[in-house]
DNA sequence: CCTACCGATCGGTAGG
DNA sequence: CCTACCGATCGGTAGG
């Protein structure tokens, strides 16, 4: 039997991702040193580069760890033969699953991705922008199959995704609600507001 | 007849406030150096402490100024005689229209709230929960009426504030939806979707 | 992984 | 409102 090697550097490069995802949301990233950063680790600044290539690299590392869920979920979303309204609950429930799942870099992911730069701010956004039509195209056929009444689809998009952005902010691990229930609870309250009545 | 002074002073506070909401939003509270704000000013950075008292007392302007904003609607919400769908959907439109109005000082207020400190904090936090409580408040006496189905009203309310506090995420001045369709549009799919179906 | 250190920049003050 | 300046802290590197 292979025993596998402890990768001792690798898991302190996960830690210190670990502790950075937490440090940035909490406080920001501006807002994070990379002397507390260490600190929290437990070992020097200046040790934190043999890990890390730099501050900026860190925050590149944990938006695009989390942009990459949501593209596998867009990529898994092709199946056949559902309505525009299961296609809806089920987008729905894996986003927020994603979210919670994922709490810290998702609120790193929401609300630092301005301090990206150059390439990496302009392929965030290309993505964020793609995977936005993901969900505008099922609002789309909804009204096309006569599922959803007429709406404001971009508004409404838009409404739908900061009702599930927004999670990182009031979610507590803790809290008396688990995953499902918060997606259903918003899944539902979205497709009651926006379904034909007959 | 009796010509105002041109009170330069106060101004000059007035448009460093401005412009510090603009920065804040933009770029972050942490990010945004007293250097950097005085440049957009068209002053040196020594010269904003004539005006101001320190960069945190900016913050705190910028976020209780617009905290007033939302204890107004509250007491102003007193009406006799309204349903409490006409009532949520009023406060609904009140909130979205003061975002609307303040979107820097707003954006500020929702994002930049955690570098509080101490008093300013502690008051900051008593007075949003406060005011959540005045939309739950409503949730609970449509239930109680029957106007409204049973839901989480506390998850409601979360997804709610949620859909309207990230709206400065998104809102561009320039845009094609004005401040009402923003709310009606808004108002409407959450009323749509707790109403009780008869 | 550490000690020692770099230049740059930070919020803010003194004094005029 | 400015010049000149303070101590503190920043991200990061050299060298071992």
């Amino acid at each position: 039997m292979v025993e596998e090697k402890p990768k001792r550097s690798s898991n302190r490069k996960m830690q210190i991702r670990t502790v950075a995802r937490n440090m940035f949301k909490e406080k920001g990233y501006a807002a994070t040193s990379m002397r507390g950063l260490a600190s929290e680790v437990g070992i020097e600044a200046a040790s934190l580069y043999n890990h890390i290539k730099s501050k900026h690299d860190i925050l590149q590392e944990v938006c695009f760890e989390i942009a990459e869920h949501f593209l596998l979920i867009q990529e898994s979303a092709e199946e056949e033969g559902l309505s525009a309204t299961e296609k809806f609950k089920i987008a729905i429930e894996k986003h927020i699953i994603v979210i919670i799942d994922n709490i810290d870099a998702a609120a790193v992911f929401f609300n630092e991705w301005r301090h990206l730069e150059n390439d990496s701010l302009h392929e965030f956004k290309r993505m964020r922008d793609q995977y936005e039509k993901h969900f505008l195209k099922i609002l789309s056929e909804g009204q096309a199959t006569g599922e959803f009444r007429n709406i404001n689809e971009k508004l409404i998009g838009l409404t739908l995704f900061s009702s599930m952005n927004w999670i990182y902010q009031w979610y507590q691990p803790t809290g008396k609600w688990n995953t499902k229930q918060i997606a259903d609870e918003i899944a539902d309250l979205f497709i009651t507001g926006i379904k034909k009545i007959k």
